[in-house]
Order: structure tokens, then C-alpha cells, then sequence
DNA sequence: GAACCGACTAAAAAACGATTTTGGTCGGTT
DNA sequence: AACCGACCAAAATCGTTTTTTAGTCGGTTC
């Protein structure tokens, strides 16, 4: 791991915690034992830092969701799995960051760019595997790429509750996230299964 | 319409264009063609106004989404319309509220309070539908007010690109929104629909 | 010559105080 | 009861000064 690595390490925990805003260089070079001038020695600015971790970040996810669908067998196994491992993610990807979404930073011109490349991974990877439910004679699927989006967008409903920081609470009792999601999947998979 | 009602009106519209902090009692009592002591007789606070506008606007929805239901025949119709007066209900409120949403106004407590009240309505209202498609042998749900929930927060999916503003696009191309929130009502119908 | 640093600067943010605006009150009139 | 003008204290705004911070540069070390 090399001295750019180490920096890119204690900035994201610092930016993590007290937000980008709030964590100065000074900050950074002094966690990572340095120089400021150092620091730019490897990064051209300040944003260049974050842009690398949130590529970074990006790219992690992107490993770990592929990863997941390596460990399904049927296409509907695979789904499953993609959710799930998804769903997790962002939970604590949205916990780890949530002094980030306070701040501004949500629609700095890259932030949105990085998400935009995400969207069109997961949208891929999607479609991707409704074809290949659909060629099995799984899956009742007209139009793939368009029901991907409408699978994905439905997940995302789930989703809302984990970064607006609302509780999931169904009348007075907390709800299981997982086990709702579970469901939403029966639910979902059921509505596209081919019918025998 | 009584003089508290005209109020309400002027402060709607103000509200909704410059938002609520913009908004100076100075502003409304003018439009309204009144002095501003005369508001406070009809109003104990700013905070006041802006509470009852809420609180009617929840009502309104309320109202539209019953009268909708009311048109459908079988629970799977009334589902229909529902899900589709709802979300352009929502669309145009959030274009016209779009001014408010800007600023910090969605976390005050009455706002919230709100919220919360027309989640349980719609949760309700969810519920006695699908437990009317049970009763009819329409529908397959083990847990109806579970799946309501579900069901509810799938909708939302197709909700946040509203909300956030974010275009809906597939690619490159705009997708339609009603189009859209159709085929996912198509497959989260088949996915609860009793199979013959 | 790549990695590193201390000292420096220009620009932005914070701190501060003066000034204006604004939510809310009150006594009085119709 | 409905309405208003005049008033006040608190908050927002504005202009200025002070401090902080992103980024640079010339020089040193390995």
C-alpha cells in the first residue's frame, strides 16, 4: 500500500466523521503523518481526494455485488442474492457517510457523475440477468432492460427509509429491513416468473 | 369562504412560489389586502398558517385518493387507480411545492406529524383493499397489512425521481412516468394475483 | 529525481457589530 | 367580532475585520 493509499485512508475516515467540508488539509497531513505539501505531492487538490475515494468506494461495490452473483446458481437465486447484498451495502455505506449527505456534497458535478456510472452498472447487470431468466424459461419478461429499471426502482423504495434516517416503523413495531426485503422480492419475483 | 380561508389562499400561493421563510406575514396580510394585525386575529402564529395549509392539503389528498377508489370495481381496479391518482397527485404537489422543499421546512414536527398520519391512512386504506381482494379470492397475501407497506414503499421507488427532481431516465431516453408506475403495478398485481 | 518539507499567499470562511426586517403584541376604532 | 396603526424585541441582513484554509514555491533529503 502505498503513501497516496494511506492518505486516501485517513481521509475517508475524516471525511467520513466530520464531513468534507469540516476536514482541512492540515487535518488530512496531520492523520496521515506529513506535510500538507506532501499531500499534494500525490493529489492535486482537495477534491481530487475525494473524487479518488469515491471512485474507489464505487468500484468496491461494484466488486462486491459481482462477487455475489458469482454465489447464485438459477437466475432467481441470483437476484436474490444481488438484492440483498445491495441492500446491505448501502445501509452502511448510508451510515458510514451520513455526515457526508448533510452537506452540499450531494450534488457536487462528479459526485453525480460517479452515481450516474453506478446506475448504469446496476441497470446492466440487471437486464443481464432477466435475459438470461428469460432464455431459461424462467422468467415472463417483455421488455428486460425496462423492467430492470422498474425491479431496481422498486428496491430503491426500501432504500429511502436507510438515507433519509426515518426508522422503518410499520404502525408502532420496528421493522425488519432484511425480512421486508425478503418479501418485496417474493413479491417481485412472483410478479415475472413464468408461469407453468 | 370566509376571511380565514382567503388567507390561506394568498399564503398558499406566496409560500409556494417564494417559499416559507421568503414569505413575510407583511407579504401575506398585503396580498390578502389587509393589515397584519388583522392576520393575527385570524391566526395565533406564522407557524400557524402554515400548519392549517398542510393539514388541508393532507385532507385534499386524502379526499382524491378516496373519491378514486370509489370509481374502481373489483380491488384490483380500485389498486389501479389508486396507485395512479396518488402518484400524479404527488407529482404536482411536489412541482408546486418545489420552492418549500428547498429549504428546511420538511422537518419541522407538525410537518412530520403530518406525514405520519397520511402513512397511516394510506396503510389502512392499502390494507382493507387487499384484504377485500382476500375475501374475493382475488388475491394470495398471508399478511396483509405487510404486504400494504410493501406495496406502498414500491410505489415510492418510482416517487423519489419526483422528489429529488432527478429526470427519470432510462439510458438516454425520458422515460414515462405513468407508463412506467403502470408496467410496476402489472408486475406487483401478477406477483400478489391467486393463481387459478 | 521522486519524496518531502516550512514558509508564504490569496481567497474563503468565520467573527463581529451596526442596521434593517420581521414576527408578534397592544390599545383603540368601527 | 373584525379590523387597524403604532410599537417592540428578536432575528435576519449587511458591511467590515480577523482568522482559517486551499493551494504554491523554493529548497532539502534520500
Amino acid at each position: 500500500m502505498g503513501r497516496a493509499d494511506e492518505i486516501l485512508g485517513v481521509a475517508r475516515e475524516l471525511i467520513a466523521r466530520f464531513g468534507f467540508r469540516k476536514t482541512t488539509m492540515e487535518d488530512i497531513a496531520r492523520a496521515a503523518r506529513m506535510a500538507k505539501a506532501t499531500v499534494y505531492h500525490y493529489f492535486g487538490s482537495k477534491e481530487e481526494i475525494l473524487r479518488e475515494i469515491i471512485h474507489r468506494e464505487g468500484n468496491a461495490l461494484r466488486e462486491k455485488l459481482q462477487q455475489a452473483l458469482r454465489q447464485g446458481r438459477t437466475p432467481e437465486e441470483k437476484l436474490t442474492l444481488y438484492a440483498r447484498t445491495r441492500f446491505r451495502a448501502l445501509r452502511d455505506l448510508a451510515l458510514y457517510y451520513k455526515a457526508m449527505s448533510e452537506e452540499f456534497y450531494s450534488h457536487l458535478p462528479f459526485v453525480e457523475r460517479e452515481r450516474r456510472e453506478f446506475d448504469r452498472f446496476e441497470l446492466d447487470t440487471l437486464e443481464h440477468l432477466l435475459r438470461e431468466g428469460v432464455e431459461r424459461g424462467d422468467f415472463d419478461i417483455p421488455d428486460p432492460r425496462l423492467y430492470a429499471f422498474l425491479l431496481l426502482q422498486a428496491m430503491k423504495g426500501l432504500e429511502v427509509p436507510l438515507a433519509t434516517g426515518t426508522a422503518l416503523r410499520m404502525d408502532d413495531r420496528e421493522l425488519d429491513l432484511d425480512e421486508a426485503l425478503d418479501l418485496l422480492l417474493g413479491i417481485l419475483l412472483k410478479g415475472i416468473r413464468k408461469r407453468p
